[in-house]
DNA sequence: ACCTGAACACCGTTCAAGT
DNA sequence: ACCTGAACACCGTTCAAGT
């Protein structure tokens, strides 16, 4: 403890979560395009060459962030039934993403990657499939789902920003009052889910006890 | 015509057009990462600088390329039944995505600025309406799939430059043979645009005369 | 009309060396 | 264990000036 005292005082010392919880506060304050190596060493008092100890290039740290944003959509509970477990998943996902400026892009650039996403696509999948599907039919089901979700909060996020920058975006805007409002992206997000778990009412079950 | 000869052979002089048909080829041989506009002034034989007289930005030209991208989709032909006439709408756009190197991600990423894919969004709520569906069901609609398509096509494309680059993406890979397929793709594309349909189909109508 | 030359203000990453 | 210093090989964009 006296190391630890030291450590603090002659020069700051960082671990690899201190980083990452760094570049989450200039994500969320500066959008992904500011955060970079550099600024986020200088944000840490720090060479840039530093931040290749905690972490192995910017790839893998971005992928670190998105399952930071991911860590904040919360389990669902047991015993709801299906399609409110799934919708209560497909929120807390969106809402997970929409937490932290740029979210939905981090996640979505992460996703491919195979690193990340992948476990919410799991949490879907396990709501989805209390409706008494196929096992692969709930894993298509649960991947059509984060496609969709990851694209409507990044496409929300990117109108977000494009808005604060006062980008003329013409946008088939008829009427004078047409500017997307909050509400509006709600409703646009309850609909795609809505569609999607009435499509899958429609399947064939294994077993069809799920009400 | 003497001056065109000139200009050829004196030094080459040239077009928006030509810039962004040298982009689209270094885009497709080399992958989004490599399309710089350095790089592509080399290709040209010009320096950096001069592509600022053709193109504002590298964003607008981004944003050009994904209009081309997409232009190669066909429009679909009237009179066909509104299921098949969306898969088609739907397919096609797919396989223009998939018609060029990162084509999904350079669409995905000019989406949001409101420019490009929004008349694919048209063609798309255009097949649908043909089901009988209220003008704001059918773009809603429109907008779900689009982003499917969107995703599914982005996700494919990263994941075919990760295994050509023989990244280790361990992915829930249960059986020996598990490796994504083009089939395996196709058939989840497949799966997401039915599900999509069916739950369409459950949609209340205006007119119940779309058999 | 189309391009050059030169500059500005940046990037991510590596690697030997320090403490 | 954690960081510095210095370098390498790049970026996008601007702007005066040339032809």
């Amino acid at each position: 403890m006296m190391k630890s005292l030291d450590s603090v005082t002659k020069y700051p010392r960082h671990s690899r979560d201190d980083v990452v919880v760094a570049a989450i506060g200039i994500l969320d304050e500066y959008g992904l395009p500011d955060l970079t190596m550099r600024r986020l060493a200088a944000t840490l008092d720090v060479q840039p060459s530093a931040l290749y100890w905690h972490v192995t290039n910017k790839q893998t740290l971005l992928a670190l962030i998105a399952d930071r944003i991911l860590a904040g959509a919360p389990r669902t509970e047991h015993g709801t039934d299906w399609k409110m477990a799934t919708r209560q998943q497909a929120g807390a996902l969106r809402d997970a993403l929409l937490a932290y400026r740029d979210g939905a892009e981090v996640v979505s650039s992460t996703l491919a990657l195979g690193l990340g996403a992948e476990d919410a696509a799991g949490r879907l999948a396990e709501a989805i499939a209390g409706g008494g599907f196929e096992a692969r039919t709930s894993e298509l089901a649960a991947d059509t789902l984060l496609h969709f979700i990851l694209g409507h909060a990044s496409h929300e996020q990117q109108r977000i920003q494009a808005d604060s920058l006062g980008v003329v975006t013409p946008e088939r805007s008829s009427s004078p009052d047409d500017v997307s409002t909050p509400t509006e992206d709600v409703d646009s997000f309850d609909f795609g889910v809505t569609l999607l778990l009435s499509g899958l009412d429609a399947q064939t079950r294994v077993r069809s006890d799920a009400h």
